[in-house]
DNA sequence: CTGAAAGCGCTTACAG
DNA sequence: CTGAAAGCGCTTACAG
């Protein structure tokens, strides 16, 4: 253990075998975990770089067709806290599983898409998250590139199936689970704020309202009225607040709305108290999401939550797997998550 | 313009230049914006890359020591929406400035701290930007590293000094003006929620309150009650729930509170009213960072503003200036930003 | 104005 | 078990 200092920084292989009187492909084969190091070696290799603080250039490793230890996850948006929450999720797996993450926001733009994958891959990563799946646009190309380049990629929660492994939310199965708990509380009739085929997993959860009617021998049309914008911005309070104010105008007003998520469903609920209405006294509300805020407002938002943790473990399972050799035959795997009810205080009886 | 198909994939710009009929060296210079390549020459290798879609592999750039392209970001915690904001933002200004960004989340742990810049650094990025500052035990190993490595960096309202470029959001201006203006609206007695030394830019918040306080010869400790926790972990809605219910206990209630934060405030404010207080009928209530939900709480928040976009742009031009060769006699610049009163309707008359 | 060499830090064959 | 070569894609000197 008497570790001599360095003559100077240790800032690459070469440098640590001189130090450690070693060769520089020794460096690596420990590196890399190659078993042909004789074991004394391969733990004073290991000693010095822990003592040292020496970290292989990811660059070098990276030329060479190594692993990088670098997954690129790219996000459409930032607007929402619930993708901040996907985020930190993300990457704590990641840290977790080995793997550094390199976060890129492409606004919607397919341009900025296509660029960011293209970076992505000249970069050399282990691997690439698309959280929220990717645009219409570019599906063929970026299909083509990953292809090209083998890399392995995981699509959480897309808005559209693709031919990559993917991590899916059952979001028929969450509206589901609010509609169902609205109609045991004897609602009959229900507003659905936001909730269109246009907007992303729109149509899932129209999917799922549309079954559990048709079992409940409710007519969509008498029962059900939708109110959306055609190009809205924004899914946020404000937008929850212009669709209150739309709401507020009908003539026989439904007294259950399902809202898109929770910041449309907290919009939403300001509006109606403004205008007097009582939440759930005059009429009931629920969200998705269940974001932070939901548990902290008047009334508590019952919501839905997604399990962003599980869907990250998820994915990043997935993606070690393609990492790994071994596996590769069963193609495209595809994981369900199932989303939970949140019972808050702003749903009550019908009366 | 006949512009022919390559053989294959363009991936390098040894296979560029044989696709055009030059040396890959040629390319380089154009790629490096050398004068020395005849203007046709230039452009013909320009539109070719556009065409092709071809992009220099960055892992070859920074190996050979040219600029990357790329920035690092580290962020301690994503936990409000105020960061995700920041993130944003910050990605959108250096997206305009040409370069990509690599964000990190330390979760505030000095050892991830540490392995995050190394990482940053070994990856040859072409600077930093250390969003929060950094925590006191990596200064000096941090501050070593970037001047080893000749690594520009810029910290973005740090919430220490450090011998490097800043933007500094001025806290203390901005407390002062929440201040201000419950002190026209009548109100000489106030509750703090959370602000404390301890905590995170609660020194300079303090330090505000206490210079107008001494101008307008209230004493601190007469007309200031302090509430906060010793540990409070995350500060939030449930933060400010929390410490809601100790104001509710007070003896003699201030009329007016400042909170740490929109989220400690708003969960105040959701506990206050649940105990039958109006705000701001009983009590006004002023928090900080101007959260998009801040304006759809009943009733509306007074805040202050952070002028994120504006904090972005500082940052984004210190790190170009410290990147471009000239301007380095200049040692830390500092930037200052001036946060704002977006005043709502959670404040009134002291009656 | 353009060609060819050297080398950034690493890994994977190929020798011993 | 370990040494030395080749080469990943690029840029910066140095020649012509």
């Amino acid at each position: 253990m008497t570790s001599e200092l360095p003559q100077g920084p240790i800032a690459s292989t070469t440098a640590l075998a001189r130090h450690l009187g070693l060769s520089r492909w020794t460096i690596s084969r420990v590196l890399n975990g190659h078993p042909e190091v004789k074991p004394e070696t391969s733990r004073r290799v290991r000693e010095a770089m822990i003592q040292l603080g020496f970290v292989p250039s990811p660059v070098g490793r990276a030329l060479r067709g190594g692993r990088t230890g670098m997954v690129g996850v790219c996000f459409q948006a930032l607007g929402s806290p619930i993708v901040a929450r996907k985020i930190a999720s993300l990457q704590r797996t990641l840290r977790g599983a080995g793997f550094r993450a390199l976060f890129e926001l492409t606004d919607g733009r397919p341009e900025i898409e296509l660029e960011v994958v293209r970076h992505f891959v000249a970069m050399k990563l282990d691997g690439l998250v698309l959280v929220g799946g990717m645009t219409t646009e570019n599906e063929a190309a970026i299909l083509a590139m990953l292809a090209q380049h083998r890399m392995s990629a995981v699509l959480i929660d897309p808005a559209r199936e693709l031919a990559l492994p993917t991590v899916e939310l059952d979001r028929e199965h969450g509206i589901r689970l609010a509609f169902e708990h609205l109609l045991e509380l004897g609602h009959t009739r229900f507003a659905l704020l936001g909730i269109d085929e246009d907007v992303a997993y729109g149509r899932a959860r129209l999917e799922g309202i549309r079954k559990l009617a048709r079992s409940r021998r409710l007519s969509f049309d008498k029962h059900l009225v939708t109110l959306t914008e055609k190009s809205p911005g924004s899914l946020d309070f404000a937008y929850g607040r212009r669709l209150a104010e739309r709401y507020l105008t009908l003539a026989d007003r439904p007294r259950a709305i399902l809202a898109l998520n929770d910041q449309v469903a907290i919009g939403a609920m300001t509006r109606l108290q403004q205008a007097g209405l009582s939440v759930p006294g005059d009429v009931s509300l629920v969200g998705f999401d269940n974001l932070e805020v939901a548990g902290h407002v008047n009334p508590r938002l019952t919501t839905i939550d997604q399990h962003v943790d599980e869907l990250m473990t998820h994915a990043v399972e997935l993606l070690t797997r393609q990492t790994a050799p071994a596996g590769s035959e069963e193609s495209e795997p595809r994981r369900v998550v199932r989303p939970a009810l949140i019972v808050g205080e702003s749903t009550g009886r019908a009366t």
